[in-house]
DNA sequence: CCTTTTTCGCTACCTTGGGTATCGATACCT
DNA sequence: AGGTATCGATACCCAAGGTAGCGAAAAAGG
């Protein structure tokens, strides 16, 4: 979808190398952390300028987005009923936290954004909002319960992810699905 | 330990000022937001030198953790039982970081933990260590229980503050309560 | 009163890292 | 060929965490 509709622009086109940012983008948070794992060194490691990676992505912030959505892809949301969709979508939410370098980057760029307006705005519209309402969809719920279970889901992981500083073990997960299934079935939630 | 209370050591004394510090600290982090909120601003507001702070906290993050520990204070874990004992702590910690500056600065901490095994650890042993052992205590739940109830709870509440800039609403903790609280009753959890 | 010890405020400084500017070279289109 | 936009490289700006050194002030003890 690069060249996809109407007339390549003019100049010289850019080379190809945005899979390879990202590779090196995720080994570099995976081997150094996230604060160590600076535009230089991401440059470097993937074998381009500092100023290649600016001229495609206007902040830090914003590459990792990128790298993250690269990284996530679409949420498989197959399942007979409400219960098994949402089961399988915080499996593989935890699975991909749990994927090398996706977990720091993840918990890193969240951390970013909190006292980056900007930032935040980016995270949410351009991560946030797609899997939500694709949830929403799916589930047929409100958009507010959609949003308290992201933050359920997402804010749990993140927060065992920033505190241990490893993912969830699959023992967790499994008990953090049975949670949030109980209380889908519920039916109660906020207002 | 450190020759608790007899023989004040030699030289000036340190001048009363942590209260004043950590008032500052809050309300530069509620007006400016935690990244803005620098040392020399915090230091400026409370009206006193840089050095001063540096002098009594080894690093940004120490300052931030005494501010909140200060701003806690113990968990009221008053209530008949295990149900109004959880229900209790989880409106008193949504309430805790509902306060002007306090959300903040707890996010902003958390965030920068991610990439610091050093402020992590002394996040985990300083300000969580405490509240687990109480509730593990009050509630006669094992540790990797209860350890994933806070992940479940502040991870829900932080995310909810990183994503949006604001605590959240009474309506969506009392989903939070309830949903905590019907998995508390289930008895079920991880290994 | 005077010395010792420690803190105080102040200024100057170091280092890291995000982000920008500039420049010659290069690749593609018309 | 000419135009245009990218690439790599270098140099640079700026904010912010953290440190060093200094003279001044506040206590304790002689």
């Amino acid at each position: 979808m690069t060249s996809a509709t109407s007339a390549r622009p003019p100049g010289r086109p850019r080379s190809g190398v945005n899979a390879v940012v990202f590779a090196a983008t995720l080994s570099t948070v995976q081997e150094l952390g996230y604060a160590r794992a600076t535009v230089d060194r991401i440059a470097a490691a993937a074998g381009v300028a500092k100023t290649t990676i600016y001229r495609r992505w206007p902040s830090k912030g914003a590459l990792i987005v990128d790298c993250l959505l690269d990284a996530f892809g679409p949420v498989p949301l197959e399942g007979a009923g409400r219960a098994e969709i949402m089961a399988s979508a915080v499996r593989w939410i935890a699975a991909k936290i749990g994927e090398p370098g996706v977990g720091d980057a993840f918990a890193g760029v969240f951390s970013d954004a909190v006292s980056d307006p900007a930032l935040r705005e980016l995270l949410s519209a351009r991560l946030q909002d797609p899997y939500r309402l694709a949830l929403q969809d799916a589930l047929g719920e409100p958009e507010n319960r959609v949003l308290f279970f992201i933050d359920v889901v997402v804010g749990t992981l993140l927060h065992r992810m920033g505190m241990t500083g490893e993912p969830m073990v699959d023992a967790d997960v499994e008990a953090l699905v049975e949670m949030v299934l109980t209380y889908l079935a519920d039916g109660a939630g906020p207002a």
